[in-house]
DNA sequence: ATCGGTTGGAACGGTAGCGTTCCGCTGAGA
DNA sequence: TCTCAGCGGAACGCTACCGTTCCAACCGAT
């Protein structure tokens, strides 16, 4: 991952003193170009060409930044916004939950997110440089499910012996299930009795 | 879906009275290159060309049998045995679910079901005919998990007003992730607890 | 033995993307 | 004002796949 655009800060252009720095406009145009290609396409599909096309860009800016698609695709995968700040103390594990599943919810509605997601956990098997740029996203996830989890049990709600690792697939799994792969809706009272559900299931998930 | 392969069944091959009729032993060799390239390239780069010369078949044989990648796909897929004949009356809701639960694992352990499942996921939403091939397996599953349902509710160990969608999110979900998505393990002691804690939420999600 | 349709193989013209290179233009720093 | 690097655009040679067409060889049914 050594590209020409080393500082990772696309509005720092043409502040450089010497002379001619890349122009963000263009640098922005052609990330934006690349996740639209992407949601359409799919990675496979995705050309380079056409994305600088889209971007009504020339294909020699596109490769002055990034020297091949998997390397584009890390390189912004990685400079997207986590956005998980939220702390999320509501007052009970129902509540707790009922906030991640809104948040899952609000990042999958994009149909954009949606698409490129489904099709980014195809694609990994293929190509595994992807994995690496969305394992940070990953430990974001186990992270904020871990403070949940760490919240219940000092609650008392949840044993401290409760499985985390099954416990991030049980809170995150049936939603993207439900929304991503089967393409169906979830309306606030299906959200709802969802984080009950999962809340017993949590419950019950001390080891015997 | 009128191909000139019409009665689906390729064993059949070489046996109607009047003249030749396609071989069924290249009609195989070119299924199984078909699954073999999907699982290798996934279906956006997939190649009928490739397919062809990987089942040592000229491009004509390929052509004579289906016009085109999708038809291909979708008669395909409609041919793969659905061998969901297991009854499954095990005495208990976690036995069920645990017998379910081996049931997908079993499925998801092939690496080449699991890369095309996956594959075949994220390129539905670009390719409608898919999701119509695919139908039959989800209705399939949905009715092994109502029938999972209607025993327990008989035996009075979930409400009869439980939510039957929802349970086949419950149900599917968090192994589908976990194996497919995170390409994670999962051993018969997980399988065990899986199911116990699956057990609890089904308990929880009648409506209050 | 003849017939008819499938076979593998090769080739067709067309489309498309890759990654590179060159052009004349623009605009900001010196 | 001059310089210089990025700019859009066009073209390069290359590779690959599409869907079609032709061929001689083959083989089972009649």
């Amino acid at each position: 991952m050594e590209h020409k655009r080393s500082d990772g800060n696309p509005k720092a252009a043409r502040v450089l003193s010497g002379a001619a720095v890349m122009r963000a406009d263009v640098t922005n145009a052609l990330t934006r170009s690349f996740f639209e290609e992407w949601a359409r396409t799919g990675y496979a599909g995705l050309s380079l060409e056409r994305v600088a096309r889209t971007a009504g860009v020339g294909k020699a800016a596109l490769y002055r930044r990034w020297p091949d698609k998997v390397s584009m695709a890390s390189d912004l995968l990685s400079h997207v916004g986590l956005t998980m700040t939220d702390v999320e103390e509501h007052g009970s594990l129902e509540a707790d939950l009922q906030a991640v599943l809104l948040a899952i919810r609000r990042v999958l509605r994009h149909p954009k997110v949606r698409r490129i997601l489904t099709d980014l956990h195809g694609e990994i098997e293929r190509t595994p440089a992807l994995e690496m740029a969305i394992r940070p996203f990953q430990r974001a996830r186990r992270e904020r499910i871990n403070g949940l989890i760490n919240r219940a049990i000092k609650r008392r709600e949840v044993s401290p012996l409760v499985d985390r690792e099954m416990a991030a697939d049980l809170i995150a799994a049936p939603l993207y299930w439900r929304i991503a792969v089967l393409g169906g809706r979830s309306d606030r009272a299906y959200i709802k009795r969802l984080a009950l559900v999962t809340g017993a299931a949590l419950r019950a998930s001390a080891p015997s």
